[in-house]
DNA sequence: CGTCATGTTGATTCAATTCAAGTCCTGTGG
DNA sequence: CCACAGGACTTGAATTGAATCAACATGACG
């Protein structure tokens, strides 16, 4: 699948910023104007179906994206096809920056989404000489680092229920910063994709969920969308570090 | 257990840099002079017996270090005692920077360790003013989330043997780049170490490498020290993403 | 309204853990 | 130098949590 690109026109696109619902949550936000203007000249917004990659493990990393509207899963796989699910970007969220000459995860939609491609050697161009925007990298690449430990404990450390319970509890969270329901979390993935991010299988997964609900820990509230009732009892099967 | 240090003269400093082993490997090497001067001013040279605690999880991040000598484990825990080892660090890596106020994880010498400590706020504005600095920070982090994703596939997806296999590949790779034999993996850690960090219990880990060592895969080199004697069927059994 | 994905639930199996002895080091003090 | 104490490591037997295998339910969509 090949997403439908618009390029921007160089004039038009501060002005397409100055829209952007993103810009105050993404990495653009620390650009002044100037480097801003350098930032978007190249650039392309990208519009993915749901399930359609935005990027592909082991392809050339040509790319760094911006993701501007909808859900992405980042993924890594095993040469016999085992995949490990390794996280879930929204709005403002940041990927494809490499050292490497080839992106080492895949990156898929899970909702319509849109994203703000930038070609890699621009991008880095730009960054070399805008020490703000390193920071700004820097800082989010230490944030990452911390969930991605929060993660390592999980994976390595917890039963399928506290596997289960952080994850729902992580998901509210992010929920409610991006505006949504608070004590709600909106599941926009598979049960497959949370196996795959929980190191479990859907079987399980489907099992603890259900549990969780006959204990009223939780309830249905719509398609894809997880109504938190007992925020404490959750907390307390989790065993968050 | 408190370490001893040694206060830095600042006239000694740059003497004692430039004589420093670690030096090329370490992010002092992107330093020039001046700014390397900054960095060692208010240094400390820790040095810390084996078991001994480099930094500690929900402490104050009142500094951060640079290893110069010796080998560290990286470590989260979990409130009724579990523990996740995260990583390994050597001669050259860099701990201890954090956006929070605490840090989020525990240090502590597998070996007797030397560490450069600088503290936090003086390093923070020394990184302020030194993008090159950040550049290499942004580096770093970059390859610790690289090898962070590898640690998750293997946590959540591979078995107890390709876990095992998969660790004792990395451990050589890593004893051949810090200068030791080829072939060789050096072991500093106990197996309750190699266990908490591949998700495994000390049995399982001592079972699947004495399994590896009846198969030949692996021999005994010494205390600590493991022989690949089939480095093609180690890398087989670790389905390595 | 039927089809095919996705999700749930139950029965059974199995890989890794837990429990339980031992053995092997290694450093220490007689 | 040797005995021995205590931790690290290994091995075996029993147990178990989650996976696998197998239906079946549900619900989104053409």
């Amino acid at each position: 699948m090949r997403a439908a690109t618009l390029e921007l026109e160089e004039t038009v696109c501060p002005t397409l910023c100055e829209a952007c619902d993103a810009r105050g949550v993404s990495i653009c936000r620390v650009l002044p104007h100037p480097q801003l203007r350098r930032l978007a000249a190249p650039a392309a917004i990208g519009d993915y179906a749901i399930g359609e990659t935005l990027l592909f493990e082991g392809d050339p990393a040509a790319h760094v994206l911006n993701i501007t509207e909808g859900a992405v899963m980042l993924s890594k796989g095993l040469a016999d096809g085992r995949r490990q699910v390794l996280g879930f970007l929204f709005k403002g969220d940041f990927l494809g920056l490499t050292l490497t000459e080839t992106y080492g995860l895949s990156a898929q939609a899970l909702t319509p989404a849109k994203a703000c491609r930038f070609p890699r050697a621009s991008f880095q161009r730009l960054l070399r000489e805008t020490p703000r925007l390193e920071e700004e990298l820097l800082s989010r690449a230490s944030d990452e680092l911390v969930s991605a430990r929060l993660h390592l404990t999980l994976l390595g450390r917890k039963s399928a229920t506290e596997r289960v319970a952080t994850f729902l509890g992580c998901m509210a969270d992010r929920t409610a910063t991006l505006g949504g329901q608070p004590g709600t979390a909106h599941l926009p993935m598979t049960r497959a994709d949370i196996a795959d991010y929980l190191g479990l299988t859907t079987e399980t997964v489907s099992r603890v969920i259900s549990a969780l609900k006959r204990q009223r820990t939780i309830g249905q509230a719509g398609r894809g969308l997880v109504r938190i009732l007992d925020a404490q009892r959750l907390e307390a099967l989790a065993e968050r570090a």
